[in-house]
DNA sequence: TAGATTGTTAATCGATTAACAATC
DNA sequence: TAGATTGTTAATCGATTAACAATC
């Protein structure tokens, strides 16, 4: 059934899916099973099974899935079956790091764009980039099709930042500055804070531990 | 009812609070109410009164909550009153724009030590820091007692890593590396995978749109 | 006091799991 | 065929929300 909506939960499992398929392909593997992906994710087959039912039909009764064919299907439906343009805002150390990171390119995201609005980092090289000032930011967003923004400023300016990607047509924001963002529905936020999840888990830590 | 286990859902969204609680003290902001913060936070003022009520009576009825008190307790309830020190694996780019980020000190998170096994990275320096060999690994984490672990190695090592790493009394792992970890029950592990965040937006938006 | 807001209960909503018929 | 595994249904589990008495 590919037509009713898909909790967004689901949706966020599938690129752990994807990238665990990707990793059978590379292994040469030709079939895997519910069992085996949910054993190696620590998810119960149930969950797999019924998170892919939203979908489709992939497998075979009695003998699981072709690790291939699935992988596929799984990038077709996260729209990896084309590659996407990032602007990226920021060009501090964490900006810096972001426009470094070799990660991206292999999976179809491209930055194709570094802003700071501080004239001292506009024009400098960063990496294969050059800074560019914000003046410039709605070109290169419309002139490259840039559907996707990451925001690597200040918490203090995240929000300005944010609402000027949105006007320039910008729908998925990645941010990492320590604030939460609100947004028009049709625009999706990720958030990326390092030190939330450190407080996440020091809260299990016996106290006294640490330093 | 301090003493029944806290869903780890709720806990997760402590530092959320804990986040806009700092904003509002930086504000200058004496009192808050559980509107105002959903509101901010685009949470519902039931779920935050429902969370904090896990963990005790914060607020005023009819008054609301003093900003600086639930900050406090907040920081208390998540062991923020005290230091925190991580070692970082992994001197790749990933690992360097970790050692500079500057967000970690300001909330009590420490990195103590920068490990690789590549000899050509250890002894160099990064930042504040020299790499150092795996060899040094259990001795750092000894010494300055530290509780976490940043794990930002390829894929391929990062299994071992954690293992290490667990096997040297760390509880809690932060792992950048996009491989789900299986890991004891009293260690933690939290992930940050952009691509997968990346991944899980696209989903959402109109294919055709990108590049 | 009157108005506001908490903490909590009960109802609702949604996600996960167990179980199994279908079938490869 | 016998064994294995899917896709799906129903049951269970857990999280969120609505509502309100308590009370500041």
């Amino acid at each position: 059934m590919s037509r009713n909506i898909v909790p967004d939960i689901v949706v966020g499992r599938l690129p752990i899916y994807l990238r665990m398929l990707d990793f059978l392909v590379q292994e040469g593997r030709q079939i895997t099973s519910s069992q085996e992906l949910g054993d190696r994710l620590g998810i119960s087959s149930a969950q797999i099974r019924k998170d892919l039912s939203h979908f489709g039909e992939f497998g075979k009764q009695g003998t699981g899935y072709n690790v291939a064919y699935l992988r596929d299907q799984l990038k077709r439906i996260l729209h990896m079956n084309q590659e996407w343009n990032m602007v990226l805002i920021g060009a501090g150390d964490l900006g810096h790091a972001i426009a470094h990171y070799q990660g991206f390119a292999a999976h179809g995201f491209h930055i194709v764009g570094v802003f700071d609005n501080d004239p001292a980092k506009v024009g400098k090289a960063l990496g294969k980039y050059v800074v560019q000032g914000m003046e410039d930011l709605q070109g290169v967003i419309e002139a490259d099709k840039a559907a996707m923004g990451i925001i690597a400023v200040p918490a203090a300016a995240a929000r300005q930042v944010a609402d000027l990607l949105i006007g320039y047509g910008v729908r998925a924001l990645l941010n990492y500055a320590p604030i939460t963002l609100t947004t028009p529905h049709h625009v999706k936020v990720q958030y990326i804070d390092p030190v939330a999840l450190l407080q996440h888990m020091a809260y299990y830590l016996p106290n006294g531990a640490g330093a």
